[in-house]
Formats: structure tokens, sequence, C-alpha cells
DNA sequence: ACATTAAATTAGTAAAGTCTAATATAGGTA
DNA sequence: TACCTATATTAGACTTTACTAATTTAATGT
């Protein structure tokens, strides 16, 4: 690969990972490997503050790392794409096999 | 696996990969995936300064993702391990294939 | 001994990330 | 309507990260 077009990528490939480089988004994310799962769910998992815990799900919304829909009053994360899934899956491999 | 192994794995995990979580910082890993270069080689591909250029190596360093070996004048840089040889393979694969 | 080169370190500043506290929105229920 | 529950947003304090400028260390060459 040329210079270039790896300084373009890893700054592509950071952006993603520093997303998800924090343990509660991690936790998150390995979360939602089985499928989706609501905010109430996820958060009991946390100790975090309503507010806070809030906070980083709208840090893996804005990019993109998971998706949302919605069902009366609660909101189901999953992951965004197969990208992600591999990701998540590599960590696990890498981490905890 | 258990909640409270999995917060543990990903504060782990969290730590390692946020030391790869820059751009300059992952350039310097990709660059290292067929074996060792020297820091004046790896600052060739960079547009930071001599001290900025070293503080990263030095973090890279500090979190054990990286070893040295040192000759003459020149420090030459390697991957630490097969962990971060894997991940640095994973994120080849899933964002650069 | 002195100058040169490769690399690291330190001090200080600016910018980004993470939290708390308070408030807002929106759907469901009485 | 008023109230409750689930979730999101905003403002501000605090912490961490990333840089610049200057200095330092260590090996080499003259």
């Amino acid at each position: 690969m040329e210079m270039s077009d790896m300084k373009e990528r890893a700054t592509e490939v950071a952006d993603v990972l520093k997303t998800m480089t924090h343990p509660e988004r991690l936790m998150v994310l390995c979360q939602l490997v089985d499928g989706e799962v609501s905010a109430s769910q996820l958060q009991e998992n946390s100790t975090l503050s309503q507010s806070a815990f809030s906070q980083h799900l709208a840090v893996l919304r804005k990019n993109n790392i998971v998706k949302v829909r919605k069902e009366s009053q609660s909101v189901f994360y999953s992951l965004a794409d197969a990208r992600i899934e591999a990701l998540i899956a590599s960590f696990y491999k890498i981490f905890c096999e």
C-alpha cells in the first residue's frame, strides 16, 4: 500500500477505534454481538449515571457504530454493520480466547 | 462470559486500543508489520516535529505495544507480541481489503 | 576535547474527552 | 389533563491528550 493511502486509512480506522476505545462503550458493543438490546437493559450492566451512559450511547450513534430502532418508549440498539461486527469478533478472538 | 469478567476484559482491551487509536501511532504500527524499522525511518513518513513524533513512540513503548533494539545511534522498533500483530492484521483485513 | 547526529525528555499551552447536575422530550397510563 | 417512565440533551467542571519550544542524553566522528 502507498504511504498516502495508508495515512488516509489510518485516520479512518483510528476514528472508528477511538469511538470504541472506552470500557463502557466496548461493554455496550460486546453486549450487542448476539443482537439488539434496549438502552435500559444495556444500562443495567453499567455503574454510570443515566446521563453519562446516554452520552456514551450518543457517541456510538454519532460515529455510526450502532443503529437504533425505537419501539414505544424504548430504544433498541444493534451493531451498525458487518465491519463493526468483525472488529468485535477480532477483539474477542485475540483477547478472550 | 460473565458480566464482571467482561468488564475487566473491556478495560484491558480498551487500554491497548486507546494506545493504538491515533493516526500517527497506527501508521507507525502498520509500518512495523514486516519487521523492525528505525525511529528516523519511521519519522520520514510523518509530518510531525521530532519531539511530537518521539512522544508518540514513547506512548507506544510505555504501553508495551512495541519493543526496541538499540544499535549505535539508532533505535529500531518492532511490534511487541503476537497479539498486537494479530490486531494490526485484523484492522488491515477489515478496513483495507 | 569538540562538534554532529539520532533520539528522548521536560515544561507549558491548547484542545478534546468524560463526568455531574439539571432540564427536556416523547410515549404510555390513570 | 396530569403523571410516569425511558431516553436524550445541555452547560459547566475536571482530566487527559497532543502539541511546540527548548533542553538533554548518548553514540560517533574529527
